[in-house]
DNA sequence: AAAATAATGAGAGCTACTCTCACTTGGTAG
DNA sequence: CTACCAAGTGAGAGTAGCTCTCATTATTTT
């Protein structure tokens, strides 16, 4: 049960994680070089050097390749990780400055980049829509947590819902604009509801 | 252009409604019995007696059978007449009101049955996510219309949002709870957002 | 009744995804 | 170090959603 095993230990496991990486990487160069649609399972397993089938060991499916967010363990922990004092709206808050610390440039470029495909390809983005349902659950359970209610609780869901409505609008907003810093996008949004919505 | 064709006129025209509809309700009634994963289109196609190959005139996917919201335009027709005093939260709710009158319950219960399904097979919430999106489009644009503002106003999508995650987080609350009426539900949310989400 | 137009069915073809089976490669115990 | 075991791989067959083409049939128009 020790929980930071970082270093791959022996030459399989080393392997699998080259391999791994190698699908995903080849993946999200195709589908920016001929958008997802165009873009076949074979494609992608030929240029990763393996067989199609032993892409569908790696992944479930070939959205999979793009669909996982490397950056939402990261988050559920920096949350979690907030002192209990703050309000879950000021726990929000903090979680994504810490992110913003924690995070390096380059990487979040690559995440940037990820975001923009995910968010315009109808294809992607339908399946991360998906994603934000998940995310209520989430989030009612951490404010739940916080003010020591149920996360069954119709005002807690309910909380959670708007956070993620408001979330998912930014996204959407900042997907359209190739400007935008989704970090600082999200934070005004949630300061937005955190102020009541003044229209 | 008259706008207002309403009565199927030619022989043709009432055959592809019948056949349309008789697609629907195969399709739900198979989805029913069978789940949406285990039922094929060309069981659909058996079943409505056409070839597959039509199926797909009729309807672009498999799911797009369950996925049309009948509501949807009588919805946003109905917004659209609301007074413009009202504020857009105000104009929401009476909105719903004025569905809860129109519609009768048989239809309701149709409704009812669909929601369920769609929002239970993961397959088919997947797709109906990318639907809330579009919510917020919509109803950016009604609140800008009251408001005076622009769609792309940064305030306004963000409210935008906000309604659509608690309506979101209603729908999906009400989908495990067979007992649940939707319409009070969201009411209820959207009541509990305007007055700043108490928790 | 003939000509123009629209709907249908049959069938071929593509791709995502599943499953099975034989084969190879990495780890391990004697 | 060798012999064995387990895990990883590739080849190939099969299913289902979906697209496209083309000949046939049904409806509408003239």
């Amino acid at each position: 049960m020790t929980s930071s095993p970082a270093e791959p230990t022996g030459l399989r496991e080393r392997k699998k994680a080259r391999t791994r990486a190698a699908i995903q990487r080849h993946a999200l160069r195709l589908f920016h070089e001929q958008g997802y649609g165009a873009t076949t399972v074979d494609q992608i397993a030929a240029a990763a050097e393996i067989s199609p089938s032993t892409f569908f060991r790696y992944f479930p499916t070939k959205e999979a390749t793009v669909l996982y967010d490397p950056f939402d363990p990261v988050l559920i922990e920096a949350a979690l990780a907030q002192p209990p004092e703050l309000s879950p709206i000021g726990a929000l808050r903090a979680t994504m400055d810490t992110i913003r610390e924690q995070i390096p440039a380059d990487l979040w470029e690559d995440e940037r980049r990820r975001q923009m495909l995910v968010f315009r390809e109808p294809e992607l983005r339908t399946a991360v829509m998906d994603k934000f349902a998940e995310g209520i659950d989430l989030l009612a359970g951490l404010a739940a947590r916080r003010t020591g209610r149920s996360a069954d609780d119709f005002a807690v869901r309910n909380w959670a819902g708007a956070v993620v409505g408001v979330v998912m609008a930014a996204f959407l907003g900042a997907a359209a604009d190739p400007e935008a810093d989704t970090l600082v996008v999200i934070d005004e949004a949630v300061a937005h509801l955190d102020a009541g919505l003044p229209l």
